[in-house]
DNA sequence: CCAAAAGTGTTAAGTGTACACCCATGC
DNA sequence: GCATGGGTGTACACTTAACACTTTTGG
């Protein structure tokens, strides 16, 4: 929660980076049956944003996003995927209320070019990531004034698009879950079958049969059940299971269903 | 296939349009059992090139690549898709050997400074299209010498990444092929069943089973069977059907499987 | 021993697959 | 009438959905 000890050179930032483009991120987390959203609070005190940043001039998109998750998140080797590129022209990258960052930057000369700049219109590609909640240690920047987790469901203030871009990836998400493996990087390293299911009904949102759900998820033949069972709960202890890696990142290729 | 003639400045080029970002559309088209695509010959008379281009200032994605797909084939409202954003930082939006373009733009006061630009790193952003191809009327523009149909299973040399593009395109079409309907303007306006079933079984790459084929597309409701029947062709005649415009838009948005 | 959670089993309905059969048309 | 393409029907396998039953554990 501390802020970033590397000075950043304004600058540096007009240089170094593409201009007219931008990534964004859904990073999604998941906690106490519920899924998470990790936002920025904007130095009004009032509005939020989705982490995000620019593209260095020599730099792939793939490798700023995973650099700009790091950054927010202290993680690395994350399932990070590109959904959508938003390109309204009335979006921009950061808050249109420039005074409030011309407060904040008026030491550095080159300010006013760089409010120039980053108020500009931006092209943003959107990314999301799916991290395990507890290993995250949120940091803000210098833009903001602090950097927290948000129930999916109970969104702050956004500025810009960023309501739209955040329900793009939950829909993106969605539609992943019927063809795709997901958790290995949501539910710690080993997990119950219903705290996975908890998992998939908090995506989705709705409820699912708990017998059914176990047999489909054993049939995609990506879990492994350990030996020992969760103890310490009440009621009957259920079997600990894990994600095999291998099978995982194979689902990952080719999908969980056969299509067409 | 003629020039355009409307007149290009170069310096308009330059200043009405975004840095750093491009669009590129993978345009398909269907005939005589082949799936197309709609490529541009360069100058140096080897390499093609996807059609596509800048987005201007004040422009929505959407809209550049819909003003985009008018140019190069005169068509209008027809389905378009962004599939993905390709940021490699060894890519380019155009030919990288520049004395052709040089050659070219030699009257032009600010070529060098158009080349400088265009020649930089661009990411770009890809629209697929799916046109009827007897509506098209190819054109291609004043860095090109020809605008041609190419079978999707037998390409030219491309420029930069955009064999890559184009795999990407194809692999997100047969995708998409699995929950939303495909055909309305990738086929005349009435067709046969068989003829719908030859379209699926190109983009796709594989046979299917006609009678199954028939079933699975009748359930869809997306479908319409006219009283007339194809006539002059041998053998029995098939029926003649065309989309349900309505249904066909309410199964692209709701798609067509229920999913969990 | 009862309530609640977890594991296993059963069955009916729906969907997909592979085929057999019939019809229309041109030679 | 027969080869070929097109339309319809059916049997079977497999998947999905709904629900019953058993097991474990704390109080």
């Amino acid at each position: 929660m501390k802020e970033e000890n590397k000075i950043i050179s304004l600058k540096s930032v007009i240089e170094d980076n593409l201009p007219s483009v931008s990534i964004d991120l859904a990073i999604f987390g998941f906690h106490e049956n519920h899924l998470k959203i990790l936002l920025l609070k904007n130095k009004d005190k009032e509005s939020w944003t989705l982490p995000g940043g620019f593209i260095a001039k020599d730099e792939s998109l793939e490798a700023a996003a995973n650099r700009l998750l790091f950054r927010r998140t202290g993680l690395n080797e994350i399932f990070l995927q590109q959904f959508y590129a938003f390109g309204d022209p009335e979006r921009t990258r950061i808050n249109k209320r420039a005074e409030l960052l011309e407060e904040q930057l008026a030491k550095d000369k080159y300010a006013q070019e760089f409010i120039e700049w980053a108020l500009g219109r931006f092209i943003t590609i959107g990314f999301y990531a799916l991290v395990e909640f507890t290993k995250v240690e949120p940091k803000h920047d210098i833009f903001t004034i602090e950097c927290q987790w948000h129930d999916i469901h109970n969104l702050p203030l956004l500025i810009s698009d960023h309501q739209s871009i955040i329900e793009t990836a939950l829909k993106t998400l969605r539609q992943q879950l019927n063809y795709q493996p997901i958790g290995l990087n949501l539910l710690p390293h080993e997990f119950t079958m219903p705290e996975l299911q908890r998992l998939y009904e908090t995506i989705l949102g709705k409820s699912l049969d708990r017998r059914n759900f176990q047999r489909k998820m054993l049939s995609y033949k990506i879990l492994e059940r350990l030996p020992t069972k969760r103890k310490g709960g009440a009621y009957k202890a259920p079997y600990l299971y894990q994600f095999d890696k291998e099978s995982y990142e194979e689902a990952l290729q080719s999908g969980l269903k056969d299509l067409w």
